[in-house]
DNA sequence: AGCTAATTTGCAAGTATTGCTAACTAACAA
DNA sequence: TTGTTAGTTAGCAATACTTGCAAATTAGCT
């Protein structure tokens, strides 16, 4: 995704108004690695500007997708998740504190067999398990995090 | 998945009750590649029993998948689907007609990286593209199968 | 045939997300 | 500054998928 700066020049240029509402979530999402939901960034969104709409944060989030300037994520859970990080990269989840971290995979996995000829436009790779964190706090408190993946706490 | 038979004999262990919608629906997973959703199966089993419950329907995916006797997929269309193929396998969805099929991949990826020291439990794949029927229908008509994937019909 | 725990059903409710539209406002012009 | 207006926001209804609940039904056993 491009700076919060770059963004404002991009949708200056396509004559999209610059409002307060956008101009946070810009920034909220800039080097977030959280994963955030757009329940999740609502709520952060909601402390630094009272009233904001969840409609909003949707429709916000939608835009910025369309625009290629986020990915969505879905690993599974119900909700979709927005990445800033637009780079080649999967996912890996932790089923204990349900973070979601960035991994790179050795090689784009290739089909085998029968199924070789599909036209394969997107390949996605999540990998669930237990983070470090989790995993080493076995006898530990399981859920250092027990709450869903909360967005960049600014 | 086992089969139907076997699966008679399992719930009768458990003294689970063989009703008849429980048949039907062994049944109609038995050896079933087409990866349905609830919804599908229940159109589908509503055929050769009219008045059967969607509510059952789910009832019964969910306790086949807890017993380990299926699969869910989630290929992020919204609904989960019900795989009775346990082996260890990856999936392609066709973005055209909605398909889903079955695929083995080369190796299954490793994440490098700093990320490397996740303790992974489990990998899904999930490729997007063009199956080999809507692949070479470019000039043909794209929607051949419009409607979402449907239980396999008997 | 009768008993009873398991099962099925219908319906309400829950979660995530989108459709609709009236009220609002950023951006530009006068 | 004030006015204009196309673009935006916010609220709420509606949708899609799935689960919770309780009453009615029934498979399996005696
Ligand atoms: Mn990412
Ligand atoms: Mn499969
Ligand atoms: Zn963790
Ligand atoms: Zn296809």
């Amino acid at each position: 995704m491009h700076s919060p700066t770059q963004l404002a020049q991009i949708f200056r240029e396509k004559q999209l108004k610059l409002t307060p509402q956008r101009q946070l979530l810009f920034g909220l999402l800039h080097e977030n690695k959280a994963h955030p939901s757009a329940e999740s960034l609502f709520e952060v969104a909601s402390k630094q500007m009272p009233g904001i709409s969840l409609r909003t944060v949707y429709q916000t989030l939608g835009e910025l997708a369309e625009m290629g300037e986020l990915q969505l994520v879905d690993v599974g859970d119900g909700a979709k998740r927005f990445d800033p990080n637009m780079g080649e990269h999967h996912h890996f989840v932790c089923e204990s504190c349900g973070s979601i971290h960035d991994v790179e995979i050795s090689s784009t996995p290739k089909i085998r067999g029968e199924g070789a000829g599909y036209e394969v436009n997107d390949v996605g790779v999540v990998f669930h398990g237990k983070c470090t964190r989790c995993g080493e706090s076995t006898k530990r408190s399981p859920g250092h995090q027990a709450k869903k993946q909360v967005a960049k706490t600014k």
